[in-house]
DNA sequence: AAACGATGGAACC
DNA sequence: TGGTTCCCCTCGTT
């Protein structure tokens, strides 16, 4: 389907300086004749052209070496700054340049626009070199493991209706989201300025945002096991804390820069956390490749910082498998995702390395039987390790995956579906829009990594930001959604009604924050009159305050 | 409506 | 190894 193309968009603009030869200001520019060269030409200095020209006439004589200004009105691409073609939306459609590899599976020949991987079904899989089902020790590792799994392929259910949302409840980008483990309805948030934010979303208006618990980006955030009350949290200021839900107080467990600033090659940050529940042991993962451990009732560091990626480098995952503790996945910027034995870690010691073409986001293991394992890594592939008793050398399903890394981003995060007990189905955001009736959208994509196949596609016309930060919700059929700095909650379409009735009825409530004397939030507010939860992120971002229960909701459309 | 800027990582030397 | 330069679908503000 060929893009809509845009009528008149104004041409980029270069400016050349010439030397008084008039004739070859018309030299320079034939070649970008081809295909909309209607608007695409060059014009030497009309306008004000008439008047100097007549005072140069008149001065001809002294100002002979002047030099003229010739302003051509040249498209560019903006990629690759070659002339006949140009990258960008064209539309609610982009177009690529063609002279780059495809943006989408990184190969050269085609754009995303031709790329085998963008219809998602089972184009996206790279099959595994190497099965690991075919060994007799795997199959009883198979039937051991996945006893209780069931064989049959179960339909999954997708929250794929908008139900509520927080137009900027933070005032930066959010970088985590997190369920409360016993409360049904609480969901957290952390953000790029270190901001921790608690939102009932079922009573909307409840909601509060803990402006000092870090200074900068808050990287992870777990529950404390023992207290779900608290939580604890890792940031780029180099704090851990343990911050109490009900006051906002923060205890700061751990410091990494304990005498303050001494320039960027020395500050330290704190990015992986997670919870070692049976050594009782916190751990936490900084940006120079090392992890550090904390006892978790003693509140007190433990043991000695250990390298476990290559020196320098940021580890922006932990995780501990759910079955054995003592078996940590850590990822981070060396390419590698490694898995480690807690009760024999030292450096270079890792009991596995697993390759990446690029910098790995994130892994995990399966969350019930912990056999698998799920990296996303800024290659734009999701990979897949299904057994991670058999090898490990290569993984066993590679899914491309439009998730690149962008500095103003969030990092996207492949996440397991928590209730799906198959441990196939998995969460990301979707880094390139695609033309929803005319609306370019970025949807967030439910992938069953057992095939490939793309499961749902989610996304609504009212969100129109990328959102790459996704949490399932651990026991209901809810998502939530970080997108830029507003929170979404997604529940399944009910069955009951029609898809007419749907759209009759966008039922789901839209709360706006806003920093006194802010522009913006006009269109979301309009066919409402109530407009007093406008202002009020005042009362909920004060630290210590629970939230001023002003807010009401508000429908769209 | 266009311009701007914040600012991470990789590729390059 | 370290400094420099470049960069593709942002997003919110001016």
């Amino acid at each position: 389907m060929p893009p809509q193309t845009r009528g008149s968009r104004l041409p980029k603009i270069v400016i050349e300086r010439q030397f008084e030869s008039e004739e070859s200001s018309s030299e320079s520019e034939p070649e970008n004749e081809e295909d909309d060269g209607g608007d695409s030409e060059m014009l030497s200095e009309e306008e004000n052209g008439g008047k100097e020209e007549e005072e140069m006439d008149v001065e001809k004589g002294k100002r002979k070496e002047k030099k003229p200004i010739t302003i051509s009105l040249k498209k560019v691409c903006k990629v690759c700054k070659g002339t006949g073609h140009e990258a960008g939306f064209k539309g609610a459609t982009y177009i690529d340049c063609p002279k780059k590899p495809c943006f989408l599976c990184k190969t050269p020949g085609h754009t995303t626009m031709t790329c085998p991987h963008r219809v998602a079904t089972e184009h996206g899989v790279v099959p595994a070199p190497r099965r690991n089902t075919q060994k007799p020790l795997d199959y009883v590792f198979e039937r051991q493991l996945r006893a209780n799994i069931p064989a049959i392929k179960l339909g999954h259910v997708v929250p794929d209706q908008l139900g509520a949302a927080v137009i900027r409840l933070h005032s930066r980008r959010v970088t985590c989201l997190e369920f409360h483990p016993t409360n049904n309805n609480i969901l957290l948030s952390g953000d790029k300025k270190g901001q921790l934010g608690i939102w009932d979303f079922c009573k909307v208006n409840e909601r509060t945002v803990y402006e000092s618990v870090h200074r900068i980006i808050l990287n992870s955030m777990k529950f404390n096991p023992v207290n779900d009350g608290t939580l604890f949290t890792a940031a780029s200021d180099g704090t851990m804390c343990l911050t109490d839900l009900e006051t906002g107080i923060s205890d700061r467990l751990m410091d990494l820069n304990p005498n303050g600033w001494n320039g960027v090659a020395n500050w330290r940050m704190l990015y992986g956390l997670d919870i070692c529940w049976e050594k009782n042991l916190v751990l936490i993962s900084d940006n120079f490749g090392y992890l550090y451990f904390l006892d978790q009732r003693s509140k007190k560091k433990v043991g000695e910082p250990v390298l476990i990626h290559k020196k320098g480098t940021k580890v922006v995952g932990l995780h501990c498998n759910p079955l054995q503790p003592e078996l940590l996945l850590s990822c981070g910027n060396d390419h590698f995702a490694r898995i480690w034995d807690l009760r024999r870690l030292e450096a270079g010691a890792s009991l596995c390395s697993m390759s990446h073409g690029r910098v790995v986001n994130s892994a995990y293991f399966s969350p019930h039987t912990g056999s698998k394992i799920l990296t996303t890594s800024q290659d734009n592939r999701i990979r897949i390790w299904d057994c991670i008793f058999g090898n490990l050398e290569t993984p066993s399903r590679e899914i491309v995956h439009s998730h690149d890394f962008n500095r103003h981003l969030t990092c996207f995060r492949a996440e397991w579906d928590p209730k799906d007990l198959s441990e196939s189905l998995a969460v990301i955001g979707r880094y390139i829009s695609e033309n929803y009736d005319g609306v370019a959208l970025h949807p967030i994509d439910f992938i069953d990594t057992n095939t490939g196949q793309l499961v749902a596609e989610v996304m609504d016309p009212d969100v129109k930001t990328i959102s790459p930060v996704n949490k399932l919700h651990p026991r209901e059929d809810v998502l939530a959604t970080g997108s830029s700095r507003s929170v979404f909650i997604w529940r399944p379409k009910e069955k009951s009604k029609t898809e007419h009735e749907e759209v009759e009825e966008r039922k789901y409530k839209i709360f706006v924050c806003v920093k006194e004397g802010k522009k913006g939030q006009k269109k979301l507010e309009d066919g409402s009159d109530d407009d007093d939860d406008i202002g009020d992120s005042d009362g909920c971002h004060k630290k210590g305050k629970r939230p001023k229960s002003s807010g009401k909701g508000k429908k769209v459309r």
